[in-house]
DNA sequence: TGTACATCAGTGAACGCGCGTTCACTGATGTAC
DNA sequence: TGTACATCAGTGAACGCGCGTTCACTGATGTAC
């Protein structure tokens, strides 16, 4: 049953396997264009095993972009849990979560994934970081006068940001002292 | 020398027809991923003739971002100029342009060329429209403490504005009112 | 005005590629008795 | 504890596709004399 390389005929649990492999795919081919022969063949699978565990294609890319979405509330809640400036502490942890991993970015809020409408769960995840940023203005100490323009404001100012970076717009700079200039207050 | 159809084997100004095709495509294919041949089948010539226009496709792909943001700054300029808000100008000009034309959009501030640098009329060309963006801080009536920051920030906005309302993200909403709340003072 | 010739701008066929996915299959596993 | 059998999760081969690009070519054009 074990193979020297203990591997067995059945995998056991090439779901996550293929997942974790294609998420650091992300990195290395930024676009999102790596094929799932490439996935497969980097689990030491063959191709159409992939097809056990995933509808298609899309649904592979889906799944990553889920678990991005659920990273990404997760950095920003904490991020601005307790912080002396939430929408600094915000700003800031969203370019960086970019930045960190463009792929990754790049999968979760672009067009690879044709209808978002096929993943709820991948709708939900979005939605819990979008709350995640409405929060850093709710709990603010400034006093905002509306705080759905504010935050959408805000959304636009550190997305803006993060893509400008990533399509090396703004090459040269510093990313935290941008972060910082764009959140700064007025 | 001509045929029916009043088309010559030498044909006249395929360069121009080429690119005019692949910015029409632009609109159908939004992710930009349509082919050299498939702009070929549309011109009504074989594929190999784009070949004696264009160093290979990435080059059509410059050619074609360039004009973009040719008609981008032209565009940004026009709306600066004698506006009562030359930052609410431009910024609902900025989103609109890119609503107006989503792969177009994409292509020029995408990653579908890889090395800008190899461009550089389409650098400059880009360069151009940042001006014409810095322009409308410049003869903003408002004072603005720190210009570079300010206009920094309005890039950012209207940028992630506009690629938020592209990738969907904010389905349902109007534009230019989306576009008016993100470039209101304050 | 005619003609020889260089050059330009197309052509169809082909190369080599890798893709997503389906197919019929087989080895491995789990379960009922 | 043994065994028959259903089911699960892999396999290699193949399909059909369209791509970017190169090749040797040919028809059209322009020019020098």
């Amino acid at each position: 049953m074990s193979t020297l390389d203990g591997k067995t005929y059945h995998h056991g649990d090439l779901r996550s396997v293929l997942l974790e492999v294609a998420d650091r795919l992300l990195d290395e081919d930024e676009a999102g264009t790596f094929s799932l022969r490439e996935v497969a063949r980097r689990a030491g699978v063959s191709a159409p095993a992939a097809y056990r565990h995933f509808r298609d294609k899309e649904a592979l890319l889906a799944a990553l972009a889920s678990k991005g979405f659920d990273d990404f509330a997760l950095a920003l809640k904490e991020a601005i849990s307790g912080a002396a400036s939430p929408l600094a502490a915000m700003g800031q942890t969203y370019v960086r979560f970019a930045v960190a991993r463009p792929g990754r970015f790049r999968l979760m809020y672009g067009r690879a994934i044709s209808d978002r409408s096929k993943y709820p769960e991948l709708e939900a995840a979005r939605l819990a970081s979008v709350d995640a940023m409405r929060t850093a203005i709710a709990v603010s100490p400034q006093a905002v006068a509306d705080p759905g323009v504010a935050s959408l404001k805000l959304w636009c100012m550190v997305h803006g940001l993060s893509q400008l970076i990533l399509d090396g717009m703004l090459a040269g700079h510093d990313v935290d002292a941008l972060a910082r200039a764009v959140t700064s207050g007025g």
